[in-house]
DNA sequence: CAGAAAAATGTAAGCGCTTTCCTTGACAAT
DNA sequence: ATTGTCAAGGAAAGCGCTTACATTTTTCTG
């Protein structure tokens, strides 16, 4: 590492003391104008820029979060939750936040690491075990849910508007004149999917269709799941869905397969919708009518948040939703 | 932020001087088996883990790294990197290194954050801007390359052994009998891309086929051209081929899409091969037939060179290769 | 068992910044 | 002229750890 200058060579070059120094990097405002064009002009001389480390140091706070997945699967970085992460590096580089992003893997380990890391914040992506949250609330550091809720807690989330997406796809089926809409689920064990599941009923009662447990099928969120889901559906005795409704775009991919192995056409005998609208989408043929989440936007807001949390202010919109849009493409 | 126990709480509580604490725990065997013992206790106690910023502080060292994604592209974190980051992320958190993870979107951002934040080793994913190298090497900031190599220079480099995954693939569809093997590649314009090209050409060569430029189709790596790309060489008035090989799995989904389009069966009437065994593969009907890249061990590798190069090692190994392997599935 | 070498531990000076007082001087009000 | 106010800037005490150097204890050797 290049010994860089310090706050003394630009105090020493500039003539005024490092007290002023630091005030005019951290808040220009408490030093005239003058001084502070003398200040900056020693630093570019001196190519100084204040050392983050020293800093939190005297400051005693580390700016520090950290962003962990929580999901059961092996595979960390899927792409919903990558966006997710994007969105949230993009905020935390702007707040001059460092971020550390993990997996709930290893518990032990990832708590000892934010203690001595001194972790003043975490961002809890997807389905969180209760313990580990309070582990966290206990060390009074503040936490914030993504793709989650847990009723009754005051836990700032932020989620996107699921049910909504559910309608507008289900309405655009319905307007295409589906009336046997069948549905790939997933297992109902989070909120994402519960939301999904339950709008779906509601919807479909509402528009006074028929909603039989034999046309909705549970599944692990697996292709292999999905498609062997969407087979049983598609085989029902009774009468066969026109179109099916996927939880996300993989249980669509499943779909897709089994479709293609009943000899079904897509969309002339088999309306498929997804949701997520992955990178997926696009690469299927036809290609897949998805509900769309701005998984971006979700990641800043929890920057948002957790900001807000760690600056202890008062009001914090302790529920925040994205919109949803559907995207319709050509299996539908 | 809870206020934690400082070494000087447990020095008192222990007995020993904040010396000999600090020595128990970043050298354990520096002091006696006792006094290292009554000085766990205390810290068990106290609830004590050292402070990492204190420790960059006095140190002088920050234990931080950066990943920087170099890619064209918008998409950030696309499968393939988002592994190789996965990668990164675990061999850095044992190594209790911290991981910064940017793209190479706003370069004078990234290099004053990577000088206040005091970024110690970057790891460039992809194709990085030469510019952007040597304005690290000349902040003396050693870099590691992955999947991306520079002839001529000293850097260390972590690649796939890509040539030894298009001959796995080729030959295998050679076995199959195919004799008219035709390429969907992308644009020649980076380590990946031109390694890949260029095997193709020899292999082929090698087995005394054809390679006709009619027979190679370069287009960009996004499913429409892919697609397109794709139709053309199976609309090809000469020979048509009968087995595709993809330069990525993005690229397989674009002959998939043509070849449907045409009417044309896989595997039946067409064999298509991808590269990168990424998700998409058992999503697709039939599913693909890809090779295999560790991008996890890559990554892996990539903290390895670069902790080599941080601790001034000599003799560091300057090329890495992973190994691949060809996953062979209903394709072809 | 003396004396030297080696091992173990202690002392205290920083690391580069922030921030809490303080001092100074300019200006308005009395 | 005197006092009070306030903005601007300075002095210096840390933040929690490491480490060079000093000192003490242990071990080894003849």
């Amino acid at each position: 590492m290049a010994s860089s200058a310090t706050i003394y060579d630009v105090s020493r070059l500039s003539g005024v003391s490092t007290a002023t120094v630091s005030r005019t990097f951290s808040d220009p405002d408490r030093v005239k104008e003058a001084t502070r064009r003398k200040v900056y002009d020693a630093a570019a001389v001196l190519n100084y820029s204040p050392n983050a480390i020293a800093r939190a140091m005297a400051r005693q706070c580390t700016d520090k979060i950290a962003y962990i997945i929580c999901k059961k699967g092996a595979t960390i970085l899927d792409e919903f939750y990558a966006s997710i992460c994007e969105g949230i590096m993009r905020s935390a580089n702007r707040a001059d936040l460092h971020l550390l992003v993990s997996t709930a893997e290893d518990w032990g380990q990832l708590l000892r690491s934010a203690h001595s890391k001194q972790i003043e914040g975490v961002i809890l992506g997807g389905t969180a075990d209760p313990a580990l949250i309070s582990e966290f609330q206990s060390r009074k550091i503040p936490v914030v849910l993504v793709n989650n809720r847990i009723t009754g807690s005051e836990l700032p989330c932020v989620v996107a508007d699921e049910a909504s997406g559910v309608r507008q796809a289900l309405e655009h089926l319905i307007d295409r004149g589906h009336r046997q809409i069948g549905m790939v689920a997933g297992r109902v064990n989070s909120y994402v999917m519960s939301e999904r599941y339950h709008a779906f009923v509601d919807c479909l009662k509402e528009h006074g269709l028929p909603v039989s447990p034999a046309s909705i099928k549970m599944c692990e969120a697996t292709v292999q799941s999905t498609t062997a889901a969407a087979e049983e559906l598609l085989r029902s005795p009774e009468a066969r869905p026109t179109a099916l409704f996927c939880i996300n775009d993989v249980a669509a991919a499943g779909a897709y397969k089994a479709a293609r192995r009943l000899g079904l056409r897509i969309p002339e005998d088999l309306a498929v919708s997804g949701f997520d609208d992955s990178t997926l989408c696009p690469m299927l043929e036809p290609e897949l009518t998805s509900v769309h989440i701005d998984c971006r936007r979700m990641g800043e807001l929890c920057v948002e948040r957790l900001t807000q949390l760690l600056q202890h202010k008062k009001d914090i919109e302790q529920f925040s939703m994205v919109p949803t849009e559907l995207i319709v493409r050509r299996s539908t």
